[in-house]
DNA sequence: CGCTCGGTTGAGATCATTCAAGTAGGGTGG
DNA sequence: CCACCCTACTTGAATGATCTCAACCGAGCG
């Protein structure tokens, strides 16, 4: 299982101003998404009682383990991914902070793909029994876990289209709007800028390419002035410019 | 909406030894995810008590629309799509006989992607009440649709990584390996073979390459010996030869 | 110093799209 | 019955997107 180590590593950005609200960035996404009572407030910080610190690309979930734990992301990127057997893995969805993986899996015998850290990162870890008695006693909670679940799906469904549909100049430029606006959304980035910790490895295994082509796509976001990426920090220079590249839908 | 109306196109055939464990396909299915008492089998017959027969090629959902009522798959194939501004369309998943869409409607406000028929169907509507009721005091049916759910989750993830790492001939392959095995499961077609009504439009829509390209595709796996593909019938030539190309994960 | 890891580049091969036709069968109106 | 028009399917040739192979660079680290 994970070790608790302390990880020095790269970590995310919070004011002090966001500090307090996001303290649990799962409260501050939920609230979003269902009006929470005082009660649910405080069954939710519950949640967070067994934490760790992982460091970069380690597995917190291996495809076909047994579905013991779910997971909560409190600091850093993390994902689900699925590994082929002929060698590349594919990114199916990234888990940034305030992302639950899965409610369902108290309907779950095991896991069947695997979730990794693509940033050092700090999570809780939540026993099946502790989710189990959250949803059957919190019904709004529930309620709000499950829509935040469905946004995900949509979110999936998104990135399937784009996979099937568009180039890969297209899919970069949806990815990095996606990520920014979601580091945006729980308070963790500038509406166009946010610090970047994934490789260009990591990227490429999200929109499907070889790393050589990443770096080549890179290349033209940056050449045609509508990012700017160095230093694990990305910019939008051109937010326009680069959600028309992106495509409405 | 929708209107009755008989329907002469193209149905999926059942046998005789068939049609009574599948005249509800959704029981059948549901059966094998978890054990339903007498009251649970007879609270899913009342489910489709208001059903309809649409032609091919007919929007059941559309993207955007309030969600007021679930569908469920009797006779069939079905699909959820997402449509790009750009023109071209990608299929999300096969709606078969036995497939419900979707459970967490009762938590959605309106859909985010259109479901629309690819060949005739016979499909039950389930007002939003209903179904949660059905949810909220039956937990095994409850328990059985999530597991459900989860099955397709898992095989839209798996087609996401096929999208993303696999090229159109394997791709192809895994799709037409899919839709035989899951008719075989819930009994509508032979370990081998099933009639395949969808156009080479929609197998293009599905793994997401142009029509020209599929038509390549397809000759390539008749070329091979790996399937029979002539007037609406799949059969599988080469099952070992196919799956390989379909690439184990 | 020599390693590793992340990033970068060039050139040729392969995969897939686009454009532009053309074929075959089923209907329909004259 | 035929002429016509659909729709689904098929094909060739040129272009574009992406992959593969093979290097090379630069920073950090023991």
């Amino acid at each position: 299982m994970i070790s608790l180590q302390s990880q020095p590593g790269t970590h995310v950005h919070r004011s002090s101003q966001q500090r307090d609200s996001v303290f649990d960035p799962l409260a501050a996404r939920l609230t979003a998404l269902a009006s929470l009572s005082a009660d649910d407030r405080a069954a939710l910080a519950q949640l967070v009682s067994r934490e760790a610190v992982v460091g970069t690309h380690t597995d917190l979930v291996r495809d076909g383990e047994a579905a013991e734990t779910a997971f909560l992301v409190l600091e850093g990127i993390a994902c689900r991914y699925l590994q082929t057997a002929a060698g590349p893995r594919q990114i199916l969805t990234l888990l940034l902070p305030g992302d639950l993986c899965d409610v369902d899996l108290i309907y779950m015998e095991r896991w069947d793909h695997g979730v990794a850290t693509l940033s050092p990162c700090r999570v809780a870890q939540v026993p099946r029994v502790t989710l189990e008695d959250l949803i059957f006693t919190h019904p709004t909670i529930e309620m709000a876990l499950r829509r935040a679940k469905l946004e995900a799906e949509a979110r999936s469904r998104n990135w399937l289209t784009a996979l099937g549909v568009r180039v890969a100049a297209e899919r970069l430029a949806r990815l990095l709007c996606e990520i920014v606006d979601r580091l945006h959304a729980v308070g963790l980035a500038d509406r166009n800028a946010c610090s970047l910790p994934l490789t260009q490895v990591d990227l490429a295994e999200c929109i499907g390419v070889t790393i050589v082509h990443m770096n080549r796509t890179l290349r033209e976001l940056r050449g045609t002035n509508l990012i700017e990426l160095k230093g694990r920090r990305l910019r939008i220079l051109d937010r326009a410019g680069l959600e028309a590249l992106a495509g409405g839908l």
